[in-house]
DNA sequence: GTTGCACGGTCTTGTATAAGACACAAGACC
DNA sequence: GGTCTTGTGTCTTATACAAGACCGTGCAAC
């Protein structure tokens, strides 16, 4: 039995997600696991059942577990197929999701930039790995990306990503190698010209409208664990957003 | 008492979500009315009060209604700041929202070109309004915009508009005036470059990148109720986007 | 007499509990 | 290959209490 209850202001289906969330982000509870049945988590919590179905219902909302009536509750696995489907928005006009092939162009390591620092919440100054990547949409090279880390939590940034090909699987490999688990993000989006290195890069003329895209992204416990700025040719996609 | 239940497959708590849904698009519950009390409401649909609730939770999640502890549940009013908090994703550099001034400077009908029928789901031909508008974000003019109306839905365009000034308060007349309540959309994101006519009325360089937003807004029924295409000219503002 | 305000009472939604019927999935058994 | 059993999540109901908001009463101060 735990000790829950008033003196935390909070309602006891917060207490509970809380204490379920913080068990997969230890670690506790690995990727793709099942986690205890309902009746036997709500017992061991002390709590009733309909407590921690909120409690449960909300941990979905956040896609940290999946629920699937006959079977069990699982810890979600990141994989690539859920990390895209919830992370890259970019479709082509017919309106479908497209996927993206990786080529690593660049890996470096470096005192971070003033702008840095202030996205990734880093003193100035502090190290961060940078992965500088194009990408493919249904063939042609269309998004010139940097990717920053901060150092101290990728140490020593055992990527296996020497070779020139890696998948969107990046978020994949943050929670196996990491145990940093992706959950949210922020984009800032705003339209920019594209250099002579981007315009090489993605075979566009010099000056061509570019989508810029910045993202910062979020891990279960709330830290800033990526900035990503994509710069992507909108001359055959689009960046689709859903406004509910 | 109704006739909900088993026949109908899904679950009772959609279908009363769907039954509350009706009242207010249709008007029995008018904007910013207090609706029955939940004792009293799940007396008159013959569900429990839980049921009730869980309907309840959906549709304030759609921003249907609000709920206020202690005061009761309320029809949400499709206010100016509700509608642009909702729909209006524009910051600064500092990250604070911006509200926008608009400047009609046309009103026209006239048959909806192959595209505006396609994402309105109109016949091909069927008459639009359209109204163009330049706005202006902390003083400056930062967006130049189209919105294409389906005649059908907005007869006569009685919009008191001529005047040069409105605000983005179209969504509150829409709802007022024409009974459409206005609850999601879709955005297509992309980069374009300024037009001679884009450059002279924003400012910019002919050739400079804006950011190009098509959208499209559903209604309560799932009706799409608008095509808005507008370009923003980034220098000053970003285009935010919260992914979870 | 009038004003101001504290106190209760009563209405509302929010939180928490419990219990049973149901639907789906998987494996055991025949 | 069917059928049964068991274990799981899902839906619905019912009840109780907590907490916020509102309103009127009635006393105190002026």
């Amino acid at each position: 039995m735990n000790e829950l209850r008033r003196p935390d202001a909070r309602p006891l289906y917060v207490q509970v997600e809380a204490i379920l969330n913080e068990r997969i982000v230890s670690g506790e509870w690995k990727s793709g696991q099942a986690i205890p049945a309902e009746p036997e988590l709500a017992a061991e919590l002390g709590v009733s059942a309909g407590t921690l179905r909120r409690a449960l219902a909300r941990l979905e909302q956040r896609h940290l577990i999946e629920r699937r009536q006959g079977r069990g509750t699982y810890v979600s696995q990141q994989t690539s197929q859920q990390a895209l489907g919830l992370f890259f928005r970019v479709r082509n006009f017919a309106g479908k999701p497209v996927r993206p092939e990786s080529f690593i162009t660049g890996v470096t390591t470096g005192p971070a930039t003033p702008e840095e620092a202030a996205r990734l919440r880093l003193s100035p100054g502090e190290a961060v790995h940078r992965i500088d990547r194009r990408r493919h949409l249904e063939g042609e090279p269309r998004i010139a990306e940097r990717i920053a880390l901060p150092a101290a939590l990728f140490p020593g940034l055992s990527l296996p990503l020497a070779p020139k090909q890696l998948g969107a699987e990046i978020y994949v490999h943050y929670r196996n190698a990491h145990g940093i688990i992706v959950v949210s993000a922020e984009e800032d989006l705003s339209a920019a010209s594209a250099t002579e290195e981007e315009a090489a890069l993605l075979g566009c003329p010099v000056g061509a409208p570019l989508l810029l895209i910045e993202r910062v992204t979020f891990d279960a416990a709330g830290r800033p664990v990526e900035l990503r700025v994509s710069r992507l040719d909108t001359r055959a996609h689009r960046y689709a957003v859903e406004i509910v």
